[in-house]
DNA sequence: TATGATTGGTCAACATAGCTGACATAATTG
DNA sequence: CAATTATGTCAGCTATGTTGACCAATCATA
């Protein structure tokens, strides 16, 4: 598994290990499987690095001028999807360990963010929401990658939309798509 | 563009910033730019976080385990898949500083992941490549992720990695597409 | 009611991976 | 020869993740 680094060399499958490309399609044809060549995984590859950080890139531009980081960003935008979530499901979603959101979150708090109000049934926890202040800071922020996004869904049409979100979502490890169904009841899943 | 955090509530588009949600379009129809809700846009938001974090959480597993982390990844992956690249073309692709890869890059070849050599035309130059010990790594950590690729792609099937790749691609900031259609002759772009 | 589990917060210490600014060396180019 | 380029390096800072320990309030239950 070493040199077929020439992009338009051999066209070796991957899914059974090793079977040295030999097969000759040349991108036409119904055969299928022909986007799981080899080429065609390490573009997906590639198009996740560089998609995901442009698309959090102007975000994280528009956080820096306000001292504030893209962990920031996290709690603030699922705090905002689902206001009066607890602290643990925050954890949850975000896995990462108390002490790591314990220094965004105070910060957050401090800086008047977000907002805690204790519990009804259960006193002991958190329950966290947007003030006007983020409220207003996380739609500016999702704002610009929902603009993003539109231009992106709309320039592609619904079909494309529909097979990056299949995509996406079997790329996912399991447990995570139960939130995202409970999140998006018409979620094509 | 506060209070739509009801996932079954209204549709408000995004498109044209604030046109308070009123169209009844209960998934159905073939009305133009369907996928335009807000909370559709907001999905492939969330898609993009958990499904990089999970398209990335084997591979950092694996690399921790070896003391290594995900930017030597990165630096191994990049190598890997166009050897005999200069510092200066690895640094326009990762866009970091010349110290953040200086860190990564210098333990790599320490501990025998990749080789340096003398450029033949610019003597200035040191072109990388992976050693036998790097190709091992970059071979194992690459098949983990095509792997997931491949699992995705063939539950989906090429219509969906079509508009999956379609999406991706529209996604990126303009200038990084011009490295992946030189990559990837067939890009649809 | 007493005990144990859960929720949340905190302290100290550490690692990774980004950043800036300054400076050095060697080679290329005009 | 002078300017630019490619690369490397030093010192120090920041953001965001980690572990382990410990505490207080509250809840659930034997």
């Amino acid at each position: 598994m070493s040199p077929e680094n020439t992009p338009t060399g051999n066209v070796p499958r991957v899914k059974s290990a090793s079977i040295s490309g030999s097969a000759p399609q040349s991108s036409s044809g119904p055969l299928k499987g022909l986007y799981l060549r080899k080429q065609d995984l390490r573009r997906g590859i590639e198009l996740m690095f560089f998609a995901y950080r442009d698309f959090t890139g102007e975000a994280d531009q528009m956080l820096s001028n306000l001292g504030l980081g893209r962990a920031h960003h996290r709690v603030i935008y699922f705090v905002g999807r689902q206001p009066g979530m607890s602290v643990s499901n925050l954890l949850a979603i975000l896995k990462i360990t108390k002490q790591s959101l314990s220094r965004v979150l105070s910060h957050l708090i401090n800086t008047g963010y977000i907002q805690q109000t204790q519990g009804a049934r259960d006193k002991r926890q958190r329950l966290l929401s947007l003030t006007k202040k983020g409220e207003a800071l996380e739609a500016k922020l999702t704002d610009l990658q929902c603009r993003r996004f539109a231009a992106a869904y709309s320039a592609r049409g619904g079909a494309a939309v529909d097979g990056f979100v299949k995509v996406l979502s079997s790329l996912l490890d399991d447990e995570i798509r139960a939130d995202l169904r409970q999140q998006y009841p018409d979620h094509i899943d």
